[in-house]
DNA sequence: CGTCACTTTGATGACCCTCAATACGAGTGG
DNA sequence: CCACTCGTATTGAGGGTCATCAAAGTGACG
């Protein structure tokens, strides 16, 4: 692993996140598949690995990436518990997956699983969901600020969460979410404080984040063409 | 239609393309489906629209985009004959599709489709190759330059075509490829330029270019730590 | 031959990146 | 308990890539 690439071993901190209930669903639908753990850091597979199998996140957390031959990294998913990680067209996989805490996932073999017919409707649906993800994403990279791409990233990680006040945990740190947003690392922490100072967020530890106003980080992830608070608070 | 999103009727110039191989074969997977025309500039569907049907690019091309509230537009895909437009997650989609010239499509029924175990796999194969397609581009918009993202965009449009020397159609406006590539039309302007200065592209009109090193291109679009040609050639 | 849309080129500026220094937090050992 | 260390986060200064603004060039069409 390069050395920029270097995560801690802050992440054990909090391994212990909800079981979405979604999993549990998962667990009915699909009986008694392998159960594998991975610990922080290991990869589920790499890009080029033959893809045979199917991951179905059951606890922790994972990102899904690609590296280019410099170094320069973009992590094109992080994904929670009741989540499918190894959908791709190819033999082999197209990018790689590496467990961000202590994770378990299924096991699912992947001809059998595309080809059963009840299943499939799950794994179809898992896919579309992955498009409108990649579509969000590409959005986002391709035409929204620094800050909209923050707002945005934020209001992902809430979930179905519709209160307006939300505790976060975040299972990446600021570089993981600077290599998802196609931002670099200062600018990630440039404008975590510059929500902080508008009143948006709490910052508590690196890992943990308050959300206070999440309907005025809706209107900016969206791209409204919003009167900026740092102008308007200068005069 | 905004201003700034004008598409000339240049396009009508050059729309008898050739029918690709891949969908003479779906017209014989897929036999007789309701074919439809669209003109150029007509939009296949809206955002926010029913997604009671599937389309099979006949003929022609189409893109994918999405706006944000204050006009600024990305293009998810430029798609070919073969290929499948309109797979979305939800009732209703999550972006418009546009004809980019005078364009056949192959009407499906959704829900018809989908179950259809025959069909399905077409369609499941589609829906990866859609993944993969926007997993290249998310890297592109993250984590590449322009001149990355505009060799790899040519590349893109070459599709399987294996010479070194190739003479491209683009069916879209300079404008669009900037929308495609997350840049301002200017920075394709310029970056186009560059490569026909250092010998690897020709233009000749604006929807007509000439690849004249394939591989160099490719080179340049993975991301490779290449040794910059406007540097040395300033020695 | 004038108009219109699009493209190209140039000048300038903004946003974000890079480099650098400091701060913080957790774990370790004295 | 406190100094020390290490990794990460934050903040500041300066620079580069690309966006914006402006103007000239090109080609199609009436």
């Amino acid at each position: 692993m390069e050395a920029g690439l270097t995560i801690s071993s802050a992440r054990a901190v909090a391994s212990n996140l909800s079981l979405s209930s979604k999993c549990l669903d998962n667990l009915i639908a699909f009986p008694a598949p392998d159960l594998r753990w991975f610990s922080a850091d290991e990869a589920l597979f790499q890009e080029g690995d033959l893809a045979s199998t199917l991951f179905e996140i059951a606890q922790g957390s994972v990102m899904v990436m690609r590296l280019l031959p410099d170094g320069r990294r973009q992590i094109l998913d992080i994904a929670r518990p009741g989540r499918f990680i190894g959908l791709t067209a190819g033999e082999t996989h197209d990018c790689t997956a590496i467990a961000l805490q202590h994770t378990a996932v299924h096991n699912h073999d992947r001809e059998q699983i595309l080809t059963a017919p009840r299943h499939g409707a799950s794994i179809a649906a898992a896919m579309f969901d992955e498009i409108h993800r990649l579509r969000d994403l590409a959005v986002a990279l391709g035409r929204k600020t620094a800050l909209e791409r923050l707002a945005g990233f934020l209001l992902a990680m809430t979930g179905n969460d519709h209160r307006s006040r939300i505790e976060l945990f975040l299972p990446v740190s600021r570089l993981e979410i600077a290599d998802h947003l196609g931002l670099a690392i200062e600018t990630v922490c440039r404008n975590f404080t510059r929500m902080k100072r508008d009143g948006l967020i709490l910052l508590e530890g690196n890992h943990r984040l308050t959300i206070l106003d999440k309907e005025a980080l809706k209107k900016i992830a969206a791209g409204h063409p919003t009167q900026d608070a740092s102008k308007t608070a200068r005069v």
